[in-house]
DNA sequence: ATCTTTTTCGACCGACGGTCACCTTTCTTT
DNA sequence: AAAGAAAGGTGACCGTCGGTCGAAAAAGAT
């Protein structure tokens, strides 16, 4: 629980380097230089530069994720309801802090990482909440599926690695086919009447 | 175009060492060692360590892609057989670089690197085909979605990055959990019977 | 004022990826 | 076969990196 001020200061730090250079090419001393400190203090702070990284992302996500966290539990909320605002958390937090990057060649490596780092909080963190979501739902009657957590992990990995498009390069059009195809198998697949999932695809601004 | 016999004497070390050790901790003189040659003449063949890795990847994957191609297209096996086949190719496929890696937190840049390499390799080559496949399904009245595509695309995406943890560490009973939620969700999505693709779910070894 | 704890630091370390000038082998030309 | 060119091969060497460490400054406690 050190001085979360100079903890913060050197996730800016990773970030502001992050707008214009390649992740491995930024080194820990240059991070510790841009935040002002020694490069020393830097591992007062984190034990590892990829744990710099790892902590960057969770920072990022932090807002889309608790917002999620907070409505999921509302039971008055109807399950499918609170299920589009997962979809909607997912979509809005992907490509957060990656929109001021270079699209250029040479950066898909600092992507790649970065949409790890993504994909495993995004799932680790939304899973058990989404399947919380499915077994109320299975229990209302709503939702016919045996095993809400595989279902929830299902969804989620589709979301999250179509979403961003690091991992399968496509098109908009593209994700939302595919999107539009997750809905119709969870239709189907959960029991319900087709197009009734689909508030699900929410409009891109 | 140099000596093939030397390039792939570099894969086949990179491979050896992959199987018994931290994919961080092999170094460039590490892989010559094993390859019985000179640290210098590495880069004689490869611009950079990152260049071996990325043949690596597209060697191995190259014999179970060719199998699962060349099976695509023989019209005589029903469609649900050759999906299996590709669930096979997939399946085998994973496993292959880290069936005997230790499962260390550290998972780093390389292991990232490779999987990435890896589910975008997988994705775009069995895409199309197991699209096909389905198209054929939907003719043959056995499978009923509207898109191909986006259905392959599904199914590719969950399998490749369930199959191989690196994404999503998970252990062997989650993984043939989500799998068994996806084909359950398969059965339903595609109006077949429950139970109808279980032999999808092949025993491991 | 003195002691203890927390925080800061940059010189230092081992190791890494990559380069280079030079050597050896193989091919080409005469 | 001789000579020269081209291809193949090398390990000492370089700059840099992530990470360590002991010292020392800053902050708190008494």
């Amino acid at each position: 629980m050190p001085n979360p001020l100079k903890y913060n200061q050197i996730l800016d730090a990773l970030q502001e380097l992050l707008a214009n250079q390649e992740l491995q090419s930024i080194s820990v001393s240059e991070i510790a230089h841009t935040a002002g400190i020694g490069k020393g203090s830097i591992y007062y702070y984190f034990p590892s530069k990829d744990a710099i990284l790892q902590a960057l992302v969770e920072r990022n996500y932090e807002k889309p994720l608790q917002t999620a966290k907070a409505l999921a539990y509302q039971r008055e909320i109807p399950p499918f309801t609170r299920m589009a605002m997962i979809f909607q958390a997912c979509r809005n937090s992907s490509s957060e802090f990656l929109k001021s990057q270079d699209q250029t060649e040479s950066s898909t490596q600092t992507r790649i990482f970065i949409h790890q780092k993504y994909v495993n909080h995004i799932i680790t963190e939304l899973k058990p909440v989404l399947a919380e979501i499915i077994r109320q739902g299975i229990q209302g009657g709503e939702i016919r599926f045996e095993d809400p957590e595989a279902l929830a992990e299902i969804v989620l990995i589709v979301l999250t690695v179509k979403m961003d498009n690091t991992l399968v390069p496509s098109s908009k059009e593209e994700i939302e086919d595919t999107i539009s195809a997750l809905i119709s198998l969870l239709e189907k697949g959960t029991g319900n009447p087709a197009g009734s999932l689909n508030f699900l695809k929410s409009q891109a601004p």
